[in-house]
Formats: C-alpha cells, structure tokens, sequence
DNA sequence: AACGAAACCTGCGCGC
DNA sequence: TGCGCGCAGGTTTCGT
C-alpha cells in the first residue's frame, strides 16, 4: 500500500504508537527483506525510537545514532501486537519492545526492504540519494528541465521516482486526469504550462488523499488495520467502463511500460 | 546513456 | 472443483 500519502499516514500513525519505545530484542524471520547493504539489524537493541520521517515512498525511523529505513514496495505492512502473540504468515522482522508490544513488518510478496545505515550517512545512501524533490518541494522549472529530456510517455516519467518522488501508479493515473494530459504524451513534447498543471495537481491530489488516510482498495488493509478514504475521490484509477466525471466518455484502460493506465480519451487529448 | 523487459514474490479472481 | 492465466498501490537488474 504504498504511495506518499499510504506512507505518510503509516508514518504518523506509527510514530503516534511508538515514539520513545526502547527496542529489547528483534526476531528476523526472513533475512531477505533486510537489504545486503544494512548494518546488523541488532544494532538497535536498546535504542529509543526518537522519529519517525518520510521521503517520496520512504519511512525513516530515527534511533539517534541511526535510521532505519523502510520501504514497503508493494505490500509490505506493519502491524502493532502484543509480543507474545503467535508469529502469523508473512510475518518477516519482528521488534520487541520494553512495554510487551511488539512491531511487525508483514509483507506477502516479500519485495519491501529495510536498511539500518549510520544516521550521517543519509544523503549518500544508494537508493535515498537518487530520489528526486515531492511535488510539494519541487521546482517547476527544473522538473520541466528534465521532463523534456526524456522520449518516454509523461505517465513513465511521473513514476520515476529520480525525476519526481512520491508518486506511483494510482496517483499518476489521477494527477494526469486533473491536468487533462495524454498520459501517452512525451516527455519531450511537454510544455512548462502542462508541468506547472502537472505539480499543482499532484499537491492537491496528495494533500486530499493524506488528509483521508490515503487509498484502500483491492480490499487489503492498511498497516495496523487503518482504511484509507480516498478511493472515494477517484475519477480514472480502477474506472475502466465507468463515465468520465467532466464528459461523456467512457474511462479507458491501457498499459504503459507495463503498468494499468487509465484515462478519458476525450478530456485528455 | 537510455529504454523496455524481466526479475523479484504471493494470492486472488476469472474463464474454461 | 481444479487449473492456468492475468493481475496487483514498486524498484532493481538485465539486455539491447
């Protein structure tokens, strides 16, 4: 579940949870979903949990002398228990803490990773150093710099994480109905003004889709339960054969570079 | 260098 | 009922 706004509601939801909980043991089920280029994950026994930050699709737990981060790619969940409570299938990494809970990283198809680095060696992790601005902080200007570089469609460009962070594949299909842009259309045929819609969008679509706890759908639940509201709002994702909002049209669905796209054909020339 | 495709995984729903 | 296929909110790695 995991776009900035599922992100940044795990976040704050954890953070409201743990904050200041001390780490007494951590059990490692399956090793694999801790990246190979980690610090040993024991490294936080005994540590207090000072933090917890996002970037883009990123969680960042911060443990004073390090962070720990997370990334739950497709399906990676946490969940708050008590700590004796059974080990339950894709059930990966489990921290215990001083008060009898226990936080535990749940992930079916095992592509989420976690990272435990050095807290001053952040900005020259190999994965966090690469992402680009969130559409909040980004600049117009430069955004468009790079869009027009690029020969692949406008919905390629907006999941790449290197050229805009946070986005993924609902929230693209969204920002690019809003700015009523072809998400066929390329990259080098962009205009700043089709740009500065694309960021305006973004904002508005993020801001709305935190303030409902992000997106729940294909009836999997977020971490520790909590169901977001914003398939409420959507317009084209997962609306192939329903009506266009602004038009007649029926809402269509392709693929781009392998991923569902979906858009009125009409409203977005 | 840049791009598309495959790889990484599991579970669900659908058609036959 | 059972099987095979396609599909899923992502990123990295592999070929060309």
């Amino acid at each position: 579940m995991p776009e900035l706004p599922e992100v940044r509601t795990v976040a704050s939801i954890l953070k409201k949870e743990l904050l200041n909980q001390k780490i007494t043991a951590i059990k490692v089920i399956f090793p694999k979903v801790i990246s190979k280029d980690s610090l040993d994950i024991n490294l936080l026994i005994n540590k207090k949990l000072k933090d917890i930050k996002t970037y883009g699709k990123y969680l960042l737990f911060d443990y004073d002398n390090y962070i720990l981060i997370s990334h739950l790619r497709m399906e990676g969940k946490y969940f708050i228990k008590n700590k004796n409570d059974s080990i339950e299938k894709h059930e990966h990494i489990i921290f215990i803490f001083n008060d009898n809970t226990s936080l535990r990283y749940h992930d079916t198809r095992k592509f989420g990773r976690i990272e435990l680095i050095k807290k001053g060696e952040l900005s020259k992790n190999k994965s966090l150093s690469k992402l680009a601005l969130e559409p909040f902080d980004i600049d117009i200007n430069d955004l468009y710099q790079k869009i027009i570089k690029k020969k692949t469609p406008i919905k390629t460009i907006l999941l790449d994480q290197t050229i805009i962070s946070g986005l993924g594949n609902i929230y693209a299909n969204e920002v690019l109905y809003n700015s009523e842009i072809n998400p066929f259309k390329l990259g080098k045929d962009m205009t700043f003004n089709e740009v500065k819609k694309i960021v305006n969008s973004a904002i508005k679509i993020l801001n709305l889709a935190i303030l409902n706890k992000g997106t729940t759908i294909r009836s999997y639940m977020g971490a520790l339960n909590v169901t977001g509201n914003y398939q409420k709002y959507l317009k084209v994702h997962m609306k192939s054969g329903k009506k266009c909002s602004k038009c007649h049209n029926d809402i269509i669905k392709v693929k781009i570079n392998g991923r569902s796209t979906y858009y009125c054909e009409n409203c977005q020339k």
